[in-house]
DNA sequence: CTCCAGGCTGAAACCGATTACAGCGACAGC
DNA sequence: GCTGTCGCTGTAATCGGTTTCAGCCTGGAG
């Protein structure tokens, strides 16, 4: 009664062979239809339930993928992981997750722990490479032979597996853009954490947007995050200490601009009236900020059932096969918290609201 | 190449039994210094991963726990999530996440492929019992026999299972008395979805500190959400167009609180000038809105690391064993957006944010 | 009546690991 | 020299399914 009935305890139950058993519950093959009944009544009879782990064994399927990621915080997790389960369980698939891997010998421990236990991974390592060839070999996640693979948002460029990113360059450009577009000179920025793919890229579109129109890079606008709301704080209370203040802040993702919100306000100061505030990622919040947060639209949960489908299309695939890759558009938000320098022409009582 | 070797490729590459390989892979038995290295030099040569699903089939051990959850939206699971893959990893356990099941049906069946894929479940149903007690048996989540698992405010008080419940009724009690205590008398309230156990719970709370303080409890002031920002977006704006308007909102949960805010501010009012808006989980970004988000704290990451620990506790356990029940406090946590009616006492331009 | 086809069912091999048990060699004690 | 012990290794059963292959039975054709 305790434990789980195996299918040879119902085969004798039933008085038929296991085959038969097998055979009723996955519809293979031609069953009279009397002991089909018949079968079913003691599978429902002993409480009967197919075990996972053996039946995977031995169909080589396990219909499960695997998730790996660097971190769970937030927002944009949180709807990664939706995408990627609707759209797995969709088509019977079940995932496993794990986070919080900054370090690749963690990484690699847990890749190879899911080896037979998924039929594919997701992998998500912003790590940036190590400029050093050896070095970066080493840190590279080492995924088992013959395992399907998307890499999400990769920092390796190689095609060893399929891919998927974001344009995280153009995003960032298209927003440092409408910032300049909308008069601002001075756009602080809070970038992500040090060697953070993403980040780096970001980075770089804020750099090029400022260089496409000679706006000067300076150094000392330029803070540390970590893409969490505490180090969004603190990098606003800094930039509004700053001397000659910027008129605005491109914060490297939302969490950080809401962090960055609350620095703002907790000086008496207003959004956008007396600073604009930007983020990325335009998570399903920003929106009902007030005044909502100009951000950079990453269809999060549509790129993890992205993912998933490329996934399943290299899990059903016999033999050698091209890598896939690519690039999602990331596509400027724009919400009340940018507006030209000293404030919307129309009052700021009434923030605009974008609809999706 | 392209596929995994089993142990006993290994075996015979190495020119030694099946059984020696698993023996250095396990480190059990004893196994001669030179044998020793001489088999891992073979591994390392071929790339043998162990295969997961053979391993947990003989040693009946998946080290996986299943995580079956009613929906994947917003800060709350994320931060439940990741409580829960950071306790379960620190123990060497991997977890297999599900969400969106609101349909029983569709719960059952997962749960059933989730037999023989996990050595433990913390299944999370809040779904209030139908009164019959036919239909309740029905609905109930039906679980493989012998498979342990924690409740987490699972709505069947029997004592099956090991459970831990959110005190939600005396939060929300602690919640509506704080706004009492502030004056407020005119308090509306924007409820959970139908049939969710922790909306009813925390609506009764609210009606209880009314009862208490002798406050007429008024139906029109009470309206339906579904713990969606857009939900309470839509709710705030009904409130706000009510006659005699209310000067607080309890809303059930935090994400709509903060579409409230949005509704609010659109309308050109001020929080908590002009109403007093309080929400319910605190989720980590609360603190963060301008001004801060009373709430009631939920600790919601310490609350999955909980059940991981219960759940490994009951898994680890030989034989029968009394259920555990447990209850986690919500405690009050009062910020800026809460005031008596007619605002603050001190300016409204520094908001007061508290630390953790 | 004989033979064959076709529908059902069962026996046994297999998936890839773990592990109980047996066996082997070396060495010490008597 | 014989035997017992100890350390190490191999053989084979086992976990719980799926699937190949063979065999039985029945009915219809010749």
């Amino acid at each position: 009664m305790s434990s789980s009935p195996s299918i040879r305890e119902v085969a004798r139950f039933a008085k038929v062979s296991v085959a038969t058993i097998s055979r009723v519950l996955n519809g293979k093959g031609a069953i009279r239809e009397s002991t089909r009944t018949h079968v079913l009544a003691a599978i429902a009879e002993l409480g009967y339930v197919p075990h996972s782990a053996a039946r995977s064994l031995s169909t080589r399927r396990t219909l499960s993928l695997g998730v790996v990621l660097p971190d769970l915080h937030g927002e944009f997790f949180s709807e990664l992981i939706r995408g990627i389960d609707l759209a797995a369980r969709r088509t019977g698939y079940h995932i496993l997750v794990s986070g919080s891997h900054s370090k690749s010998a963690e990484a690699n421990a847990v890749l190879a722990a899911l080896h037979g236990r998924v039929d594919g991974l997701i992998v998500m390592s912003p790590v940036q490479q190590p400029a050093d060839a050896k070095a970066a070999k080493a840190a590279r996640p080492s995924i088992p032979p013959g395992v399907p693979v998307v890499m999400l948002n990769a920092a390796d460029e190689t095609s060893l597996h399929d891919s998927i990113r974001i344009d995280n360059r153009g995003g960032a450009r298209a927003l440092v853009e409408h910032l300049l577009y909308l008069g601002h000179r001075r756009i602080a920025m809070i970038s992500g954490p040090e060697g953070n793919l993403d980040a780096a890229e970001r980075m770089l579109g804020y750099r090029e947007a400022l260089a496409a129109r000679d706006v000067p890079f300076v150094e000392e606008w330029v803070l540390a995050g970590d893409f969490r709301e505490e180090s969004g704080f603190r990098a606003g209370q800094r930039i509004l200490e700053l001397e000659s203040r910027p008129t605005a802040i491109f914060a490297a993702n939302d969490a950080m601009a809401i962090g960055c919100f609350a620095a703002v306000r907790e000086r008496g100061l207003e959004v956008p009236g007396d600073i604009s505030i930007a983020g990325f990622d335009d998570v399903p919040m920003s929106r009902y900020l007030s005044p909502g947060l100009t951000s950079v639209r990453v269809a999060i949960a549509e790129l993890g059932a992205r993912a998933v489908e490329r996934l399943l299309i290299a899990v059903d695939a016999v033999g050698e096969r091209p890598r896939h890759h690519e690039v999602v558009a990331a596509t400027l938000v724009p919400r009340g918290s940018t507006a030209p320098p000293g404030g919307p022409t129309q009052s700021t009582a009434t923030p605009r609201r974008n609809s999706r």
